[in-house]
DNA sequence: CGACCGTTTGATTTAGCTCAACATCTGTGG
DNA sequence: CCACAGATGTTGAGCTAAATCAAACGGTCG
């Protein structure tokens, strides 16, 4: 099922069998879409949503230098651009990062769904406000966290999010994206990057090679980073997933 | 009117006088709050949203060693906490940064609003989106920017944002806020907003003294700080707006 | 008038950037 | 299966923006 993830994404008591169903029924399209391919521009008008099925996409920002700035990264489960259906066009850019299955929800679709299921349009609501929680962290993270931190924090962040969606467990995940992406993201050079990987994994933190995180110590990479996953507002019984 | 400047404050032909009052009649109290003065914490469970009528109030979340990195500053007009609606507890802190006029709107009456008017509670969601939207180029501010083009692309949202409300005009606007707040806002010390102020004066671009913005040529200010408004979805006319 | 808060300036240190070279990995075609 | 090319990762040396520490200055309000 297509939007299983997306059901387990967050707070998973909040959507009922049938208002998943619903969403389902709402998808027109899917699409597989190769790695590192521009999928939405600034300013364009949009007409559908797309909910990420498999693979990594981001959402970023070129200032006119063309320097990167990734703020949004997406994970299987979530609604990638699901914002521009009230804004009708994005203040961003979206792109795929890895190999992407994608499904198409026209924004028709979704006027349907607000008018005749409340809860549920409540609830897309409430997930574009899960993106809005993250954009706030990432301010935090780039405005008082140092390299070392800023790289922790985000491994962090996906552990949580990937473990909700049953991609993460007893401290690793597979992760897709090159150390440049994590400077674009983090705001630091990709060179740096490296070097503050080495502090980490030197300090028995985290490794990040060949594509996979493992944390051997959650809790402590988390102090490091001062990480609180209350932003995520997953259940308050997270923490026992491993 | 109380809710006067949360009409004209986005894309001001999107709300009927009617839709308008609709709002002005959910207003259960009307307070005025001291300076400094911290309005939500996090994760305490909130059950009304605050309208900002006058003066300037903040979000920010506070590392563990107690620095404070501001994620949102709002103006007269702004909805500071609407997204605590469908979360129904905040995952930072909300606090006055000057003596504040709010219009409190509880939760409840907003759950009539959204049963009753589809269109109304559309503009609402839209309201947190554009929150949103500020947030990712808060983002972009502190991953790509230096310091002087962080005061500058921080001046000029807020002379665009000002301006929308009717409180910036010529290139100036008045904000009662500390060198600081700016640099918790920046993501950097008190000390270096001092010289990238003195930088910023002396080439001309703006100066900040005495609570007041003044900002001589706007499109210059805005090329060094790489500031394109679009993210803030005002009519496109808006640049006419002196 | 003095106390306090915010601003300004100087001296020193440091985290991260830049530039440059080299190593390793991955996918591709011969 | 190997050779190669391009992308990605790693390391070093030197430089720069911003932090830190410290002190003095200037309004403003009891």
């Amino acid at each position: 099922m297509l939007t299983e993830r997306f059901l387990c994404n967050r707070r998973r008591r909040e959507l009922s069998k049938e208002e998943l169903e619903v969403v389902e029924g709402a998808i027109a399209e899917v699409r597989t879409i190769p790695p590192r391919s521009q999928v939405v521009t600034a300013g364009k008008p949009i007409h559908a949503s797309t909910l990420l099925v498999e693979g990594l996409m981001c959402r970023y920002m070129d200032d006119r230098a063309g320097n990167r700035q990734i703020v949004a990264i997406h994970i299987p489960g979530d609604f990638v651009d699901l914002h521009g259906f009230p804004l009708k066009h994005l203040d961003h850019d979206v792109a795929t990062i890895t190999s992407c299955k994608v499904a198409c929800v026209p924004h028709e679709n979704l006027e349907t769904i607000i008018g005749t299921h409340p809860h549920l349009s409540r609830q897309l609501w409430f997930s574009t406000l899960m993106d809005a929680a993250m954009h706030r962290e990432w301010t935090f993270r780039l405005g008082r966290l140092d390299a070392n931190q800023r790289i922790a924090h985000l491994f962090c962040e996906l552990y949580c999010r990937m473990n909700a969606v049953g991609l993460a467990k007893d401290g690793s995940f597979s992760l897709a994206i090159t150390q440049q992406d994590v400077g674009e993201t983090c705001g630091i050079t990709s060179v740096h990057v490296n070097r503050a990987l080495r502090n980490l994994r030197n300090d028995g933190l985290v490794t990040f090679r060949s594509k996979k995180v493992v944390i051997p110590d959650r809790a402590k990479l988390a102090k490091l980073a001062d990480f609180e996953p209350n932003y995520l507002f997953f259940d308050p019984d997270f923490e026992a997933l491993s």
